[in-house]
DNA sequence: ATCCAGGATAGCT
DNA sequence: AGCTATCATGGA
């Protein structure tokens, strides 16, 4: 556990004795698109249908319009709370070139996401920028997704799979993810069709190609091991090994993921003179050094990578 | 104008 | 299995 309990306030919860959480390094790592800063230290995002604000203030950490319930239910877990991140720093800090980005990142958890948003926010994010991306999802969910009103205003949650299978192609070309638009309606189809096929395989045997669909539940695909996850998880039309590892990494609750990107590339080869590194080569040095905290050491660099615009040569 | 952004894919060898 | 051109889009 990363705090020692909770304290109502009004309209919502202080979470006391709280280590490890800092809602800059959280929201600004890159692991999520639908947080944005309201004030300096406070930050609004819209999570599993509700609208919430978290903010660092000189007392604490509050999270405000949320109850007791949704914290059991929803947001202990969202937020990794009954992580202790000590431990993991402290050993990640055991290797000198590593202790100066969890330094840099200190505040940063891994939020554990919802899978069907995480999947399609990813793929959007392919040769893309932060910004672009959370733009697009944003404007994913005002049109399909379900209107939430918080504070007087609407915002909206992430639509489900059904909501979303009613987006064409052009409807999702429209929103400026340009090429990606192709992916992501054909990607939505198959959640969805495995979701349906789900249902159906309670009441009746199916038959092969449905069992084959079925495959593509990501439920099933959540619960397999690391390699056949991963495997999986490309089975999605514009996934590929580092859009998979994200989703493992961020809503499937596998730490042991090292997403390869553009930024990580460029900070491994900076600190540990890996240069001339393929992106699967990378991303094997990345296991092979960090183990069951690869996830954990893969944020830390890339945080501090971008943020410090770390340049290599 | 060219390059880049949390890459993936089809078509090569 | 590994390499390359191509894929939209907008900002630097």
């Amino acid at each position: 556990m990363d705090y020692d309990h909770l304290e109502p306030t009004d309209g919502g919860l202080k979470l006391i004795g709280v280590r490890n959480f800092k809602p800059k390094h959280i929201f600004e790592c890159g692991q999520c698109f639908r947080w944005d800063m309201v004030n300096e230290g406070r930050y609004l995002g819209i999570v599993r249908g509700k609208v919430l604000e978290v903010s660092e203030e000189d007392t604490g950490i509050f999270l405000h319009n949320v109850n007791e319930e949704d914290f059991r239910t929803v947001f202990e877990d969202y937020f990794d709370l009954k992580r202790e991140y000590g431990p993991i720093k402290e050993e990640l800090s055991k290797d000198p070139l590593l202790k100066e980005s969890v330094e840099f990142g200190h505040g940063i958890r891994i939020l554990n996401q919802e899978p069907f948003e995480t999947l399609i926010s990813f793929i959007i994010s392919a040769n893309n920028g932060i910004p672009r991306i959370k733009a697009a999802v944003a404007k994913i969910a005002e049109k399909w997704g379900t209107p939430i009103s918080y504070n007087g205003r609407t915002y909206h949650a992430f639509p489900s799979p059904l909501q979303l299978s009613k987006a064409s192609e052009a409807d999702l070309r429209g929103i400026g993810i340009g090429f990606r638009a192709k992916y992501v309606a054909r990607t939505v189809r198959a959640v969805y069709e495995a979701e349906c096929i789900e249902r159906e395989s309670l009441t009746r045997k199916l038959t092969d190609d449905e069992a084959l669909s079925l495959e593509q539940s990501l439920d099933r695909i959540a619960s397999l091991p690391h390699k056949l996850c991963h495997d999986a998880l490309q089975c999605f039309e514009g996934v590929g090994p580092k859009v998979a590892d994200c989703i493992m990494l961020f809503s499937m609750g596998k730490q042991e993921a090292f997403p390869v990107d553009v930024w990580v590339k460029k900070a491994m080869s900076f600190f540990y003179k890996a240069p001339e590194m393929s992106l699967p080569m990378t991303r094997e040095f990345g296991q092979d050094k960090f183990g069951r905290l690869s996830g954990f050491a893969q944020q830390y660099l890339f945080y501090n990578a971008r943020e410090n615009k770390v340049k290599v040569e």
